[in-house]
DNA sequence: CAAGCCGGTGACGACTTTGTGACGAACAGG
DNA sequence: CCTGTTCGTCACAAAGTCGTCACCGGCTTG
């Protein structure tokens, strides 16, 4: 599971967003001032770091500066915490290259939001599958659509995810457990028998094309090609 | 950068053509031969497809048919390959809907010349398109002005930078963050609703043309041409 | 064969997302 | 200045989606 690294100097900041962060199962390191930030962020080398600009020793933008400029940390994509909104011309400015921000006071709705926007821009960079064929069943990932038999199959977008990564991962059975950690995005309390409901969803509305979702008893679903 | 599907299968003559084309900048994905590519155009839809003519499996001139064939990769620029073609290869070649072709032995600075104005020649035409027609909606961007039924529609400079942008990307959702980064350029300060309202004066003013405009609930918005 | 697990199913209330009308600020052109 | 337009935001309503639950029937296990 993802490392996240953040620094801000006042306790209780770290340990509602920590407390958030560990709750949707993130391991999180932290760091109260700029200097512990650059040790820890160099030496854990973490998948993403939580930054708040007003920070003790090395304030939050040099940070930014300083962690781009090293090699090992270039490529850590940074999310400002920023008390005022004026501020973030400056952390969005091409030098700073902080990925984005968020304003504060934020909900941790919106922070998870974030935080999942970039980890997930970050995996993006294997040669993904755009489209699919199986059959009569044609999946177009940018388009976001679905055909059974050159026919429009209507899903949410909810529906569509757990296709499109169950038919990505083809052959191989997914647990309920790895399916809610891909579909819901480290949202660990949902109930696993939600993805049961929504594989019935997806069967009524596939249709015929159904028989390419198995059930694999006491483990899992499975998208089969054939 | 643009990616690139490399048919061909001597390994020389693909890692040398991957070795230029990477140096040159592209995203490279290879196919020995003609049943994998065929599987790997339609699942990665890349930009250009070098073809060599003569591939086991499938040979070069029925994979082209077959792309051509297929809605999702019709509009795919096919450089063909040919070692010592016969006059009739080529021509056949062309008419089976090759853009261009290159004999072997080439040198790559041919190649990348053929390569380059494929694509540019594509951009030109779809990316770039100055002007697009739906139906009975058209789109004249260098005019600033959009008609449906010919009739003239007005549109504000904002409205008429969202419409083309969907039209452009027509058939690919587009969230309302990206949307937000196009046509608001990197203004992260907006309210994502923003673009909500746009649209529906968007809708508004297109009349029936407004079917063009699909939303995508838990999306975002996606122009259809149909 | 009985008990218990497991997955399919239908229903439902809470919640999210989108459409819509309205409003005030900013702005451009007289 | 004054006036009309455009734009971003807001609040509310409508529509759609989601997660959970209870129930049932089939399958596994002992």
């Amino acid at each position: 599971m993802a490392k996240i690294l953040v620094v801000d100097d006042e306790p209780d900041a770290v340990e509602l967003v920590e407390f958030n962060l560990k709750n949707a199962g993130f391991e999180v390191i932290t760091a109260a001032d700029g200097s512990e930030a650059l040790k820890k962020a160099r030496s854990t080398l973490p998948d993403l770091i939580l930054l708040d600009l007003m920070i003790p020793e090395v304030d939050g933008l040099e940070v930014c500066k300083l962690l781009r400029r090293d090699a090992a940390t270039a490529g850590i994509p940074i999310l400002m915490l920023t008390a005022k909104a004026a501020e973030i011309d400056r952390v969005l400015g091409l030098e700073l290259g902080a990925d984005d921000y968020v304003t504060k006071p934020f909900s941790p709705r919106e922070l998870m939001l974030r935080i999942k926007g970039l980890l997930r821009r970050r995996e993006t960079t294997e040669t993904k599958a755009e489209r699919m064929q199986f059959g009569d069943l044609v999946l177009d990932v940018p388009a976001h659509s679905v055909t059974v038999n050159n026919k429009r199959v209507e899903l949410t977008a909810t529906e569509f995810k757990l296709l499109t990564i169950l038919a990505h991962r083809r052959g191989r059975v997914q647990s309920r457990d790895q399916l809610l950690k891909d579909v819901w995005e480290y949202d660990n309390v949902i109930d696993t028998r939600t993805v049961d409901t929504h594989m019935r969803r997806l069967r009524e509305k596939l249709g015929k094309a159904a028989k390419h979702l198995d059930t694999v008893r006491g483990v899992g679903y499975r998208f089969v090609a054939g």
